[in-house]
DNA sequence: GTGCCTTTGTGAAGCAATGCACAAAGTCGA
DNA sequence: TCGACTTTGTGCATTGCTTCACAAAGGCAC
């Protein structure tokens, strides 16, 4: 029997939109700021940037929270769903690889408002080790296993060099973690029931490169062949 | 008339597979760099992480480049795929903002080997600008408009702060640039015609947050209500 | 109450992406 | 030259996601 990893739909939400809740939580906390009471599913969905029938039916896989005629309590719905995407608890993070993305991410005021507590900042280069950022002293990778049991660390992220990367994600999953953001430039190989989320800079930056060619060539490419001088 | 935005399907690659290239592309480097002069799409697909059968559709959409009974030609498969990514080009590319985030950025190694080139680094803060990073002068960010245009930069990266991202994109897009990577945690306005991508690293939290907090009630969790003591 | 107006929630249709399975095409050894 | 073997390229069925369009639900004015 193949023990199938966990996804989403094991209780009806799709994986996309799963990945839109969050969008939806920031439009509603910026409302709830300017101290808006209730939304309609239009004006919200101008605000996420997606059109309104797929936000209502996003919604609708959460339950019935909006009242008809009226509209949705921006209160209340960004306790729903920030309930569903477990943001409710805390989440102890751990950060390897204490680079420049690994600074900026420690110092990314997104995460502690959202229930995400960076509990360690590991590095591998004595240089690094004992700095202090974001109000936490670095320390040595060696240690990866004892902060992660001993601090309940449940979400690691990865920001190393990519040589570095399969390494150290064999070492959390081996100290049971399950959850892993991939900065590094590999495809992680992880067992079942391991989530892995990858981000990739400079993929972001090709789809883009891809878009801007078709539009400075205004239509379909010449058909350039493989340059002379070139061996197959 | 509406004029439709510039899509990959325009030629007809579909969406999905143009975001798949990078991953493949990145693969078949890896194996140039180790002597692989061939590759079946089998031990592709793994590098890659995809099955098989995507992998040969998705190569399928940009021609025929595989031999049967062998596989691709490495070098030949990298050109083809770049070409179509447009990374056969030079492409100038200014980052606005320069935090951490920007700096990470900045120092990242695997845009300029792909084709990109930071042409301009930005910031408002003038404890920042003058400062050196990788290579280049930290400029004001009022230049913003005369750094695009004298140094035909393409493609801007916003790494500010929320706030001054949607001003920053203005600017960006009435200098006449029509491609935008957004890392600051808001959701863009623009015409139609300019193609925005988002990193939202938060975001990624989320969604992993979401599948740990499945994972750990080992099923559908209950339906916990609203707490008491909140007034809707 | 009653009836009008607004806005949700959701079937159903349409569209895009995935995965299967195999014929066609090519290599290579004898 | 031939036949066995490998691997591509793709038609087709399936799945998943999006969008439409409207009935049902609720608020509010009178």
């Amino acid at each position: 029997m193949i023990r199938r990893i966990p996804q989403a739909r094991d209780r009806g939400i799709p994986d996309a939109t799963v990945a839109r809740l969050p969008l939806y939580l920031r439009a509603l906390n910026g409302m709830a700021e300017r101290g808006t009471a209730t939304v309609s599913s239009e004006d919200l969905a101008l605000a996420a940037g997606v059109n309104s029938a797929k936000l209502r039916k996003d919604l609708s896989h959460l339950g019935s929270y909006g009242t008809r005629g009226v509209g949705y309590d921006v209160q209340y719905l960004i306790y729903q769903i920030s309930r569903e995407l477990g943001l409710t608890q805390d989440w102890a993070v751990a950060i390897v690889g204490v680079g420049n993305l690994g600074r900026a991410l420690a110092n990314y005021g997104g995460f502690a408002s959202r229930g995400f507590r960076i509990a360690g900042l590991l590095d591998a280069d004595p240089h690094v080790v004992g700095d202090r950022i974001a109000g936490l002293v670095v320390e040595h990778a060696d240690e990866l296993e004892s902060v992660i049991s001993k601090r309940g660390v449940s979400i690691v992220v990865i920001a190393t060099p990519a040589t570095a990367a399969q390494r150290v994600c064999d070492r959390v999953i081996a100290a049971g973690v399950t959850s892993i953001l991939n900065f590094a430039p590999v495809v992680l190989a992880v067992p079942d029931g391991v989530d892995v989320r990858k981000v990739d800079l400079s993929i972001e930056l090709q789809i883009l490169a891809f878009h801007e060619q078709r539009k400075a060539n205004g239509g379909p490419i010449m058909a350039e062949e493989w340059p002379d001088g070139v061996v197959m």
